[in-house]
DNA sequence: CGAAACGTTGACCGTTTTCAATTACAGTGG
DNA sequence: CCACTGTAATTGAAAACGGTCAACGTTTCG
């Protein structure tokens, strides 16, 4: 049988995107900086919506608080990530937004972002564009997340972000954040990827893996 | 300008939604009905992107067949699931789709979506915020799998879904199902729910949870 | 009515998590 | 230029937890 997946008249795989990188901040609306340092708030549960944020450098919590008092976590974004997307729709935010680490954090006010929408008839599908790939792209994460075994499940997210023939992944981030990413702890993916590299199933050099088998 | 999302003032806390249920083909464009046999394909990679999908029962197992002759899951999707929307705004599908089981699937052609979408500017904006829903849904069930204690996933999955005081969580599914989100086996949630009971934690009866704690 | 799937619990085994300790750097301030 | 400090990268050992297998009653549905 031959290879399957061998017409594709479209654009390469891309699978899994490490960062959004050049997303909605992309001239629609005027953005602001904003410094937080480590415990600040960036805004809470109740607030009406001001702004769509984008993190620049640092880490911001989302969190839910529920009507028992308990609370739950319902994001933590790290650098790069868009966040509250959601709240372009609503007009007061759900959750509270923390941040753990200093972060930078670029804003859009809403009510800019919402006439840009509007007015550009391209914007608004851009938006949702944007929005169904990393639909897809937290869906793949998910299934990646059910593979039970450390070294085949990195097998698999390195297989998703690997190009070329033979294949090979660049890794852009600390294996300690890609560990997380993965739901494993760093140790766990040293000793998977020590595993891996003893079967010969990838070759680690600097800062990218080639895979085999 | 049309303020977007203005229709429930501003509803209470809808965390985790256990299945989209009123979605897209809310009447924008004609669609139709399909029925799978187990085994059957939807759709293959490289095909050009006809229709889009919403899955009413069955099972339906995204796969993106890569280069070097591999192939990893993208998504499964269960009953009332959309899935592949990402392919609304590419020319080709970027993966095979072929039923688990017998599956039933509606669909909508690609050109009369987009034109719906190009004509009618509150689409885009819908389409847009149920795709951003689905954003915030799944990056929580993301960090819902953060957790690695069984017993306190199940927790903070009860909570998300709890409403009233004391917190009361409607049981609408399986819990094969449920453990299948949660990323657990059935086995370990049966024990996990019955650590919480015995801890006085839950208290179960029939097809609803009540929390404690 | 019978088969298939769900619900539930027990025992055992394997993997990961934890905890700990060590090396390697990169940035910082003296 | 060099200790100094914090984080990343590794590896080891023991404990804990969830997966797997098994068994069985119950519910569901064709």
């Amino acid at each position: 049988m031959p290879e399957a997946g061998s017409k594709r008249a479209d654009s390469p795989p891309p699978i899994l995107s490490s960062a959004w990188s050049d997303e909605w901040p992309q001239g629609l609306g005027r953005t602001r900086l904003r410094h937080l340092h480590a415990g600040e708030v960036l805004f809470r549960q109740g607030e009406a919506v001001a702004a769509l944020y984008r993190l620049r450098t640092g880490r911001i919590r989302l969190v839910r608080n529920l009507e028992d008092g308990t609370s739950v976590v319902l994001h933590v974004a790290n650098a790069n990530e868009t966040f509250a997307e959601a709240s372009a729709f609503a007009d007061s935010y759900h959750c509270d937004a923390l941040a753990d680490v200093a972060s930078d954090v670029v804003s859009m006010p809403r009510s800019e972002f919402l006439a840009a929408l509007a007015s550009d008839r391209d914007a608004a599908l851009g938006f949702a564009r944007l929005l169904a790939g990393q639909v897809r792209d937290l869906r793949a994460r998910a299934e990646l997340r059910s593979i039970r075994a450390a070294p085949e499940r990195i097998m698999a997210w390195l297989r998703m972000r690997a190009t070329g023939n033979p294949p090979i992944a660049a890794i852009d981030r600390t294996w300690t954040e890609i560990a997380a990413e993965l739901g494993l702890t760093r140790e766990a993916v040293y000793r998977a990827l020590a595993v891996l590299e003893r079967d010969r199933r990838i070759l680690r050099s600097g800062a990218s893996v080639t895979l085999g088998r």
